[in-house]
DNA sequence: CGGTCCTTTGACAGCGATCAATCGTCGTGG
DNA sequence: CCACGACGATTGATCGCTGTCAAAGGACCG
């Protein structure tokens, strides 16, 4: 967090002006970004190595990310060691808003990341009198909330199976990962178990057996093939055969 | 469904107007409810019995409710029988809205129920123009989404003795539920499990073992007592000594 | 008093966790 | 270029929690 601050102080680069991404993922992700490229002479852009802190559980909520590039867990972390990953943002994706006592999860980078961080001032002052920003923000907010029931049922109903059928399921639909017929994964064995409330032994057995099964094939570690999408999803929506 | 439009397309009764809960709850539960009270001769007055649906999966999202009596559980049925019940609404609760094609989830009376039936229009007339109200209404995404997060956590990472340690603190937070140190549970056995995403047996299980164990007193399946709240805290957050 | 529904308890099975060992990959240093 | 070490992924063996199946108990209502 300290590094964080650090960087954040620092003037904003010509970089952040010229950067293509925002105008680019306008409505593709989400019409909040649309906004935020008014102010992206107040945003600053900022690095992060594979698991570097972003901003920490509990720091005051002072800014709002979007994602440029890269992949950035939202997790929150337990006295005895547990981890639970809510969330993952990918590029277009924003996130740090809505808490207004301050972050009630930490981010962190999953790979090499860029985000470009505007002050929540600035924000707040964007909203003021523009409707359409208040609407469209509101349709963001309903957004995640359904997403964060989806993975509530997810997390509730569903056996490890199905659980991993969903999330490579979702991770298919993530343009930003898919090449082809392969999708790159971006995150470990381990954030996927933290993020589905399984372990990673589970995850590699249950993608061994996806595999076996013809659903899968596995090139690497973080890639991933579906041969049988509609298997996957008939999976994923609980009418597997199995 | 087509019982509550019956129901809902009647004239307002005076009872809404003079109901005072809106009133009382203001600020209590959400600021939001405040607002609705401005337009509370638009709002109809509905009651509805044990497991009565309120409003079905996929129905079209025409109103907004407030809860004025009783429980009503936001669930989602799934094809194999499977249920899960997202959340529990009591007094003073709003729910309905931010859904703009059509509700992701039923909503069905655990008990008997009165809400509040209020067209969407006429809200979304109230919150032209109305600053106080977006802002209002951006908190309560807001709150939502951090219960949601919360709900989320526990369902996947918490084992099931933890999770209805989570569950009975919840309850006895409940103001309505609560009169002097015993907490009246209008859900059934089966609701708890639909909603912990365990099982009914496990429920009375665990419950068993609580109530040996000397945190708990369950003079009736519907009542409960906590005697020992730190003990029941400490295992809702993971600190539990066993 | 009988019936229905919900709750509770028991016996057992299975899924996923835990513990442990091996494998594979990548980066580093000799 | 190869050897080594570190780290993550994979696989195996076993355990335990929770689910499943079954039956009995209890509350409520007609």
């Amino acid at each position: 967090m300290t590094m964080n601050t650090a960087r954040v102080l620092q003037a904003p680069t010509d970089e952040v002006r010229s950067t293509p991404q925002l105008r680019v993922l306008q409505g593709k992700r989400t019409s909040v970004a649309g906004h935020l490229d008014c102010i992206r002479d107040q945003g600053m852009r900022l690095r992060f190595h594979r698991n570097e802190v972003i901003f920490g559980e509990r720091d005051a909520a002072t800014h709002i990310y979007s994602v440029a590039a890269g992949c950035v867990r939202l997790c929150r972390h337990v006295s005895d060691g547990r981890r639970h990953i809510s969330d993952f943002m990918f590029p277009g994706d924003i996130f740090g808003f809505g808490e207004y006592q301050g972050y009630p999860f930490a981010a962190e980078a999953v790979n090499s990341v860029t985000v470009i961080a505007f002050p929540r001032p600035a924000f707040e002052r964007l909203g003021e009198g523009n409707p359409s920003l208040q609407t469209d923000l509101m349709v963001h907010y309903s957004t995640l909330l359904m997403k964060a029931q989806q993975h509530l049922f997810t997390a509730s109903c569903q056996s490890a199976r199905e659980r991993l059928a969903s999330f490579v399921q979702h991770m298919s639909q993530e343009e930003q990962l898919v090449y082809g017929d392969r999708i790159d994964i971006p995150m470990s064995r381990q954030e996927i178990a933290d993020y589905l409330g399984l372990t990673i032994e589970t995850i590699c057995r249950v993608l061994a057996t996806l595999r076996n099964d013809g659903i899968l094939e596995i090139p690497n570690a973080h890639q991933l093939v579906v041969k049988r999408p509609d298997i996957l999803r008939a999976i994923a929506e609980g009418r597997g055969t199995q």
